[in-house]
DNA sequence: AAATCCTGTTAACGATACGTTAAAGTTCGT
DNA sequence: ACGAACTTTAACGTATCGTTAACAGGATTT
């Protein structure tokens, strides 16, 4: 249920200054993150378990369990998780350096809310590609006439019944889509998928046409059409407003 | 002790001296406790397996397997949980220490009823944090088809059989749990759990699947599929409400 | 209409990805 | 320092995918 809330980040903040933590949060909630809070460690690498968290805040001076040994918990369930401590300006750097992975970050308090949002932004641009690779990235669902092709999971839907498509297939069919109601040429088909373009791979192309036509001759307003000697056109009724 | 109304402690006393056992169960209930009765070490284990247990008495002598051998088996499937023995005087202390835990404590008989109740009192405030802030608090238990996954205590139940994971194991079923339904690339997989990418640990995470795969096949609404080329995908039959 | 090129379709092959088991190596508690 | 528990490496079997081959029609040109 909490689960994927639109596209959300999930912010694991973990503060045991009440005051601190209840305007950290309010911060966090209104630069429109989830935001799941925990006043000490234990409680914090729990709440951690629970959910799907995409960026670990933590107080290094913890209850129950310092901010590192928490860290370190949380390391040995997701490697690549980037972490940002919030620390006292006492704390020796070296401690923090040695501990921080290239993920991580440290922000010394006092620390303004615009420099912690600073951080955050900088370090989901470091880690991002990895790990959101498929979540954020882009739009993973196209519909064309009553199919609805799933780039993600490597499905084709229609009135309940799916078919299962192969990577290169998906990639293919979405490459079609794209580009709807246009003809492609072949050569452009043939150098995005294959990076290549030789007779062989034209034919094997034609495979995948094939293949593609059978997997969507449920749907007759759906087509792909041969241009001769140019290429192919998916053919899709447009939807209203386009 | 703030417990919620309706949310009575469940002890499981196990004692094999029935006169002993009955006063016992008339003042713990008397003190609003909720309790589960045993004679024997083995039927001691059957009521733990039945019942959401928070507290554990067990006396030493018993029949048909001991109170160590108990608590053990209870440990086995709860870190976590007190568990207060009941010993005769004669029995060396260092045997009791070497084994209680940290959540543990004993008390000798003869013992007042007052004494008892101070003791599961001190245990309780002891060990409170760690059972009742996550009992209590939401799930930190992942439901799958007919299966639980505890992370916290790394098992996986089905029908009152137990399987123990390991904390790799654990930590890998959990991650396909919070993307269930979705395809995970390998490489996000091992990036997220190993750190890195390479020939090995993508064959260690295979071996790692199989084993999932085995302790999943209790329940065939609950698979892990390949998708050829790209990764893998938990299936989940949606309970209701998602 | 014949000749030639382009496309449609099916089946089979070889490469690679995956499944599984066991042995070797590592870690960890004692 | 030893043994148990766990993870990784190795080895081998199986399944799947993309390509190629082979053949069959169409389309276009002459």
């Amino acid at each position: 249920m909490d689960q994927k809330k639109g596209l959300k980040i999930q912010v694991l903040l973990v503060e045991d200054d009440a005051n601190l933590c209840m305007v950290l949060q309010d911060y966090l909630e209104f630069m429109a993150y989830n935001v799941i809070v925990a006043h000490d460690g234990e409680a914090g690498l729990a709440r951690f378990d629970e959910h799907e968290v995409h960026l670990c805040i933590l107080d290094v001076m913890l209850p129950r369990m310092d901010g590192f040994a928490l860290a370190a918990a949380i390391r040995d369930r997701n490697k690549q998780i980037p972490i940002i401590f919030l620390t006292a300006k006492s704390l020796k750097e070296d401690r923090l350096k040695g501990f921080a992975q290239g993920c991580d970050d440290y922000i010394t308090k006092p620390f303004s809310t615009e420099e912690l949002n600073l951080r955050i932004k900088a370090i989901m641009r470091r880690c991002n590609r990895n790990m959101f690779q498929e979540e954020i990235n882009e739009q993973k669902i196209f519909v064309m006439g009553n199919y609805r092709l799933d780039t993600q999971n490597l499905t084709l839907t229609i009135a309940g019944s799916t078919s299962n498509l192969t990577k290169k297939e998906a990639t293919l069919l979405r490459l079609l889509y794209l580009h709807k109601n246009t003809v492609l040429a072949r050569d452009f088909v043939q150098k995005t998928i294959w990076g290549e373009t030789d007779y062989f791979v034209s034919r094997s192309m034609d495979v995948f046409i094939t293949r593609l036509r059978k997997y969507l001759k449920e749907d007759s307003s759906v087509n792909i059409v041969n241009v001769h000697g140019v290429g192919f056109m998916l053919e899709v009724p447009k939807p209203a407003g386009e």
